[in-house]
RNA sequence: GCGCUCGUAGCUCAGUUGGAUAGAGCAGCGGAUUUCUAAUCCGCGGGUCGCAGGUUCAAGUCCUGCCGAGCGUGCCA
């Protein structure tokens, strides 16, 4: 928090000595090294390059103006012409009791609120979800909740795959080999048993093949039996997906799927090629980008030969709808690394399109999850791995983890805290790593109680609640946070200042995440703070200590357990107080 | 062929405007416990950041070339 203060001040001054420089360049970023002091600036050597100015000497005229006293102790110039900020142990006490009143959280939320879409997991009708779907899920959960606690309107949006030509070969083995007793029992499993039917059949027998398409026609046409079919297995497959969004804790303001968009594709194909942006090549509408060397050779169809719109099409159409419905600032698509190329095609066309509209568009992508060979990630016989699976696959490790190290509690209360630990290991293991590099899925990796692990963080939130635990249970049972803003702290140890000035960061970090759609720097943040208050809780006696000094390290562990638990929660894992 | 992304410790991965001595975890070795939950903490060893040039006061980070991997590349999404 104490950093967009002296950052600011550091921007003002910069101002003073140099008026022409651009200071949204000017910023404060925590040191790399401690011995450094606790935030740095690096902008003046960059300043000084860009105006031909000496960079100790720019630095020199800053510091002389710059008073950032009532946060820092002196500020030193160093190298090439760093800037280094220690703070002052009483402006970190003040930030300190200022969230014991609960005044703020270690953050601002935004002054500027905007209005966010973001279109994530997206999963087909009729099929499973899978390993495939996990990180568009999480992550785009997560980016939602990030932003939502940035203060930001943030609208979710399910672009449900329930439109295409599969529906001709599902209405084929819906009306020939449907088993109404495997419908009821698993609505999904049995129309992918008659999918894979249908599609077999297909390749060896022309009249089955001709059948779906025939159906696929009526279908289009709007064959009233087809349509509530087709309405029904949306509807089955609906279920299905809430059960699992459900367990994840996962939820959307809106859940348009491509065929809401139907009706809006031709008036998208007329105005592209009205506007001379589509034309006819090989029989379809295509619009070529031969001014684009990236899109030169990679021209986009809007219409196939056949006469149908394709992915494009409504890809163009739903952001449109959008742009005119929800008047967004922003539009994120999270999807995997594959569809690259297909959306730079769409945000170009658009932006010809649509020249007027004001949203950024962002492709957020994310990288495969691979087995332990280095493929992806598949069961032993080579199969596709269900979502629900794999979550069951999670809470069964982790109960058995918590049954081995907890048995004297009860099996409800350990189930509990399984299915927080398991979710939570696979959403942590997801959000982790880069969101652009494939990552190795490693059932031991996750659930480990060393490392940067969800069970490691969760830890450590337990031993903070055991604390309070054992102190609501003692007869000294004086403490409130708000009071502990009332007596003096003094922060003499080391483990002490070092928790709290990290607890310091957490907005910075939020800011991060949010520009870059980055998560893993706050599973990073946490991770630390985790290990921080290992090392305090090593060295600190809390209940054991007395007067002000424990009512000092009750706030810092409690300070810590919110921020736990909130940074937790923007990750989209629940907390548990035993485990 | 062209395009995108990547190549960092034995393994799995971080690495915020280019910035100070490249960091974690695991694995290995050695310590700490009559515990506020040791599901923890501390220490040690381990690197030509794929290779070669270039830009810069400063390059893992930017540019060029090469080697290697994954993905994409006109009628799936």
């Amino acid at each position: 928090m104490l950093h967009y203060l002296i950052e600011r001040r550091l921007q003002e001054t910069v101002t003073a000595v140099c008026p022409s420089a651009d200071t949204s360049q000017i910023l404060v970023r925590p040191c790399v090294n401690s011995q450094f002091g606790d935030y740095q600036s690096n902008a003046l050597m960059g300043l000084a390059k860009q105006k031909k100015m000496n960079p100790r000497r720019l630095a020199e005229s800053v510091k002389e103006r710059l008073d950032v006293g009532d946060y820092c102790e002196a500020v030193e110039i160093a190298g090439a012409g760093f800037l280094n900020f220690r703070l002052k142990n009483s402006a970190v006490v003040e930030v300190l009791k200022g969230a014991c009143r609960g005044e703020h959280l270690f953050l601002q939320k935004s002054g500027k609120p905007r209005t966010i879409v973001i279109d994530f997991s997206s999963p087909n009708v009729a099929k499973p979800m899978h390993v495939g779907h996990i990180r568009s899920t999480i992550l785009g959960d997560c980016l939602a909740r990030t932003f939502r606690f940035m203060g930001h309107r943030v609208i979710t949006d399910n672009h449900l795959g329930d439109w295409g030509t599969q529906f001709g070969k599902l209405l084929v083995g819906w009306r020939r080999h449907l088993d109404p007793a495997a419908l009821a029992a698993d609505p999904i499993g049995e129309m992918e048993r008659l999918y894979r039917l249908v599609n077999e059949a297909c390749d060896s027998e022309a009249e089955v093949l001709e059948s779906a398409r025939q159906e696929l026609v009526k279908l289009q046409k709007g064959d009233p039996d087809n349509l509530a079919i087709w309405q029904k297995m949306i509807a089955l497959s609906r279920e299905q997906f809430d059960a699992i969004y459900g367990r994840l804790g996962v939820q959307f303001d809106f859940c348009l799927g491509e065929s809401y968009y139907n009706p809006r594709l031709k008036s998208v194909v007329d105005q592209l090629v009205e506007a001379g942006m589509a034309r006819e090549s090989e029989g379809a509408m295509v619009v070529f980008f031969e001014d684009i060397s990236e899109l030169k050779a990679h021209p986009a169809i809007i219409l196939k030969s056949d006469g149908a719109a394709n992915y494009t099409t409504t890809d163009l159409a739903t952001l449109l709808y959008r742009v005119e419905t929800w008047r967004p600032d922003e539009i994120i698509y999270v999807t995997d690394a594959r569809q690259q190329l297909h959306f730079k095609q769409v945000f170009t066309i658009f932006r010809r399109w649509q020249p007027q509209a004001r949203p950024r568009l962002a492709h957020v992508w994310f990288g495969t999850i691979l087995g332990e060979d280095g493929k992806p990630f598949k069961t032993r016989s080579g199969a596709i791995i269900k979502l629900a699976d794999l979550l069951d696959e999670a809470e069964e490790r982790a109960y058995q983890v918590v049954t081995a190290k907890n048995p004297e509690l009860d099996e409800e209360r350990r189930r509990e805290i399984a299915r927080i630990v398991g979710i939570g290991a696979i959403k942590y293991a997801d959000l982790l790593p880069n969101r652009q590099s494939d990552y190795v899925f490693s059932w031991d990796k996750m659930l480990a109680l060393n490392g940067n692990t969800a069970p490691y963080l969760l830890y450590a939130y337990t031993r903070i609640r055991s604390i309070f635990r054992r102190l609501s249970e003692s007869s000294e049972a004086v403490y409130q946070l708000a009071e502990a803003a009332d007596r003096p702290w003094s922060l003499t140890v080391v483990e002490e200042v070092v928790l709290a000035k990290h607890l310091l960061n957490l907005g910075l970090v939020l800011e991060a995440v949010s520009e870059e759609y980055r998560p893993n720097y706050l599973c990073n943040y946490l991770y630390e703070l985790a290990g921080h208050f290992a090392r305090f809780y090593e060295t600190c006696p809390v209940l054991k200590a007395g007067g002000d000094e424990r009512f000092q390290r009750l706030a810092l562990c409690d300070l810590t357990s919110q921020v736990l638990q909130m940074g937790l929660g923007i990750l989209g894992i629940e907390t548990t107080d035993q485990m």
